[in-house]
Order: C-alpha cells, then structure tokens, then sequence
DNA sequence: ACGATTTGACCGAC
DNA sequence: GTCGGTCAAATCGT
C-alpha cells in the first residue's frame, strides 16, 4: 500500500484524537456541569463527527465501496454499514450494484415513513432529486424508483439513489444512494428552493432545503430515533434545543457509526432540511457529505441527526460507552496494531 | 413554456 | 433470455 494509505491512515488517526481530545473536553464540562446543553452536545456532535470520518476512511480503504451514513430525512437515518443487518428483510443492494456499476459509493439507508399526526412524512434527505425511472423487481411487491440528482447537468453532479418500498412493511423505505454530491446544493442559501410540486407522491422524497434555524427547531421537534429494527425511540430530554417542539416531526434513524451532528452547532451548516410546505419539517442528513471523498469537509457528512440521545441504545450510545471506557486518553494508541 | 414525472424501450451484465 | 438500470418521448402540473 502506498502513501494513500499512510495518509489515509493519519487521517483516521487524527480524527480520533480529535474526538477524544473533544471528549475529553466534555467530560470535564460534565463533571464540573459549566457548561450549557447545547455547548455539550455540540461537544458530543464534534466527538461524533470525528469518529463517523475515522470510520468513513476505514470503511473506504477498506473497499470502494462505502456504506457511510446516510440519513434520509426526516424521518430517520441510515442504518449502520458495520452493524448487520438484523432486520434482514433487506437485500444488501449495495453491493450488486456496485459489481454492476463503477465504483461508486453506495450505500443504503431504511427510512421509515412515519404516518403520526396522521401525517404521513416523507424521507426527504435534502437533496434535491428528480425521479428518471421506476421499475418492477423481481420477487419485490413493490416497483423501485430511481433517483438523480436535479442538478446532474447544470452541476455535474452524478449522486442517484434507488428508493423501493419494504416489502414487509410498506411504511419502510430502502434508499440506495450512489455516488456523492457534487452539486453542493445543501450549501445553505443556495438551495434550490424549488417547491417540490408533488408533495403528493408521499415520497419518501420530496427535496426542499430549509435553513439551519428551522432545522433546529424541527429536528428538535419530538425527535424520534428508529433504531435498526424500527423500535422507536422518543429523543427529548437529553437533547435540548432551544425552543418549541412540533410534534409532527419525526426523525427516526438508525445511524451507522454516529449521526448526529448537527451542522449548525457544528460550524459548518448543512442544510439537508427543506421547508416542507405541508407544514411537516424534515430534518435530514445528506448521505454524501462526507470528506473521505474530497472536498466536503468533515463536519459536512455528519450532519446533524440528531436524535440520538441517552434515552436509547443507538450507536451514539454506545460510543458514549466506548468513550468512557478509553477514560478519555489521548495517549491511547491508535497507531497500534490490530486497533483497526 | 418549462420542468418534473411516467413509462415503454433499450442496453449491458449475468 | 432474464433482470436491473437508464434513456427519452409522452404526459402532466404549474
């Protein structure tokens, strides 16, 4: 292996001490409780984010094939690529496509389209896409759809996704996503904010953006986490965003390393959120922003979902676990053999 | 008129 | 030949 891997390498290095030096940081703002809320899970988002980068480079190196987070919108995120699949009721597209096809990113997430309220979400991821094909599957009840991005040729950007109803549970979702954005569209202002015409295709994917404030306030809007098997978990309580809730939101997620990483407390926005005119918010993160592909910035893939939160036994929980367990240290060698 | 969606046709991989 | 993915003309919605 050459120098990529080297650098690859440090990457991965670095960004894990920066997790835990964040960590660490938080740690002492727990104990000593100086801080606000919001200071301490920006902190957990930062430690989050560096770790989501490690893996993403892991899982990238690993193969040409990456299963980041993807985290359809608002109504929940991606399922972790290293975890198995315990819901098996989805087939591992990712990777026939990816013999298929060049070697493209890809990765799956499952969206749950939550109907609450009577309202019937959709997965919306905050890109906008434009829908260029459906077809029948063999063995599947349902047809699958297939994605572009809106602005393949005004932009050049090649990210597509395949969205196809369970098969067992018509309020579930498999996205497929393939390739990275290249468009910057969740640049902030520059969404594209074209009103999604046809709200009415209960889509698990109309696109508009919405900006930072309102993701915010959405996301924190009765937070909903799905973990991989669906179950449900009400976020509130640990995450405290500044205001007013709506119940209509939804976010329900399974994240594969860690979600949760709110842009805006982040530094770095990514405005995965569309206004929905509906009046249903979506808060969602952008499956391809993720710096292992280049020029997107690390804060930029860890977008914000959120919803994690102590009260379930997401990932992020878990590497609350993890974090503890390495009692914070920096010296902890991860250069060490067999660490990865 | 323009842009998005629908849908049958086409193409490559197996 | 079958199947999945994409193309593109027709259609629809604004």
């Amino acid at each position: 292996m050459g120098s990529s891997f080297e650098f690859e390498k440090s990457t991965i290095v670095n960004e894990l001490i920066q997790g835990m030096e964040v960590a660490r940081q938080l740690k002492f703002h727990l104990s000593s409780s100086s801080t606000s809320p919001e200071n301490q899970l920006t902190m957990l988002q930062k430690i989050l984010s560096s770790y989501d980068t490690a893996l993403l480079l892991l899982n990238w190196s690993d193969s040409s094939v990456v299963q980041p987070q993807a985290v359809p919108a608002m109504v929940n995120l991606p399922e972790s690529p290293i975890s198995t699949n315990e819901s098996g009721d989805f087939k591992d597209h990712h990777q026939d496509v990816s013999k298929k096809r060049k070697a493209l990113p890809t990765w799956k997430d499952h969206v749950k389209i939550c109907s609450d309220n009577g309202m019937e979400n959709s997965g919306d991821d905050g890109y906008s896409w434009r829908k260029y094909g459906q077809k029948d599957i063999l063995g599947a009840k349902h047809p699958r759809s297939y994605y572009r991005c809106t602005y393949k040729k005004t932009r050049t950007c090649h990210a597509s996704k395949q969205v196809q109803r369970s098969d067992n549970d018509p309020a579930i979702f498999e996205i497929t996503y393939k390739g990275k954005h290249t468009c910057l569209q969740a640049s902030n202002s520059v969404l594209p904010a074209t009103p999604k015409k046809k709200e009415q295709k209960h889509s698990h994917d109309h696109h508009q953006q919405q900006q930072p404030n309102e993701m915010l306030i959405n996301f924190r809007a009765n937070l909903r986490v799905k973990t991989e098997d669906f179950r449900v978990v009400e976020a509130s309580d640990s995450f405290s965003f500044p205001s007013g809730i709506d119940s209509n939101s939804q976010i329900s997620s399974y994240s594969p390393y860690s979600q949760l990483v709110d842009e805006d407390l982040m530094g770095t926005f990514s405005p995965f959120i569309s206004p929905d005119t509906t009046g249903s918010s979506y808060f969602s993160v952008s499956p391809y922003q993720m710096n292992s592909f280049g020029q997107l910035s690390g804060s930029d893939y860890t977008e914000i979902m959120s919803a994690n939160t102590s009260t379930t036994n997401s990932p992020i929980l878990d590497l609350d676990f993890q974090i503890d367990e390495v009692d914070l240290d920096s010296n902890f060698p991860f250069d060490t053999p067999g660490f990865f």
